[in-house]
DNA sequence: TAACAAACAGTCAAGACTGATTGTTAGCCG
DNA sequence: CGGCTAACAATCAGTCTTGACTGTTTGTTA
């Protein structure tokens, strides 16, 4: 029994940490960085301000945590979307570029224009940043399975994962779907001949 | 005489919001958006808070101007870096990219960013990136010397703004410099493919 | 069952930011 | 010379955000 009732409190607790770090996210989403503020978060997540405190008692440790699991979020879900997706390069570049038009990256990028000044926040974002670069780059590769010891295919996978996060900006402030998709294409095809080229 | 007072007086006027607006920028790349504040602006512009809202009102007015002021700054600096510069893929791409690595672009950043979630900073600066959208276009395919006519031409030329915006947007938490030249090199080259291709 | 710990709720004071109000100076006009 | 206006200065009140503090409920341990 004293086990089971410990692993309930331990759930609530883990339950009531999730909430609030999604909430941040959402509020990422909605508000912007500066509009992100623990008010705001306590009230989306249907916590009291105690209870936020009593979990997180900065704003700096609520960032933080939230940062991690977007961060493990993002990983996941694109790992997710993978699944059944066709192996050719248009295939896998609309899939790439969707995922970096979503509100994910939308929160993902407030916090990293948020970090470039914002020296406590950048000592928590710019590792997750690298390792979660590293891990898209891998993605991508075996998405498309590329061989990298060719010449000039580690690059070109390098100029697709920079190419869509240069849409993906283009997408903050309207829908850029349209043009979106015609690059895509266009990119992907330029792609196929720089994995193939013998 | 009476005129020559005048102008005086206006020049003056005209000294004081451009130094007002420069000191808006600064802050911007310094501070970023919520560090933006309307007490740091007026010090760093050397300008006192009376001054400051005699010619701006409100936040919203000084932001405004000095949203406009730099974009009309950025078309001019790119212009004006482009003279002299070699007709090359290679150097026309290093060149466009170098710009997007600059200040002046952190601090279009923060206010794009911070445009999408304020609805009032939106309205100012989506029609001004549609602008600049467009004349960064029109330079880069003068530079390049492309026949936007061609087949491909007008998608290699998107490609290339889309790929430098996602470079700079890498360049923000550290220095990426030594990546960005390796990938400005072989996207050049590819480049310089597809705009030869008959 | 009594002592204790963890989760949570509510209140409050300090500080920051914005914008409004009032006062001052320089130069023109009649 | 006195009134008048534009430019500028200084102060102040209201609002928002943060995090500290105190109290309450629920669960745990001896």
């Amino acid at each position: 029994m004293v086990v089971e009732v410990r692993q309930r409190q331990a759930d609530r607790s883990r339950g009531t940490r999730r909430k609030l770090m999604e909430a941040t996210v959402d509020c990422l989403v909605e508000r912007g960085w500066s509009g992100t503020t623990t008010i705001l978060v306590a009230e989306r997540a249907g916590v009291s301000r105690g209870a936020q405190l009593h979990h997180f008692r900065t704003r700096g440790e609520l960032v933080a945590a939230a940062v991690e699991h977007l961060g493990a979020e993002s990983v996941l879900v694109l790992k997710a979307r993978a699944v059944g997706v066709g192996r050719s390069p248009v295939a896998v570049v609309g899939l790439i570029a969707d995922f970096y038009a979503s509100d994910l990256f939308s929160a993902a990028l407030e916090l990293w224009v948020a970090a470039r000044t914002d020296p406590e926040l950048k000592t928590i974002v710019l590792p997750l940043q690298t390792k979660i670069g590293r891990e898209t780059h891998r993605l991508a590769v075996e998405l498309l399975g590329a061989d990298e010891t060719r010449p000039g295919v580690r690059e070109a996978v390098q100029i697709t994962l920079d190419l869509v996060r240069g849409l993906a900006l283009a997408n903050q402030l309207a829908d850029d779907r349209k043009r979106r998709a015609g690059i895509v294409r266009h990119w992907a095809t330029m792609l196929e001949a720089a994995l193939e080229e013998s």
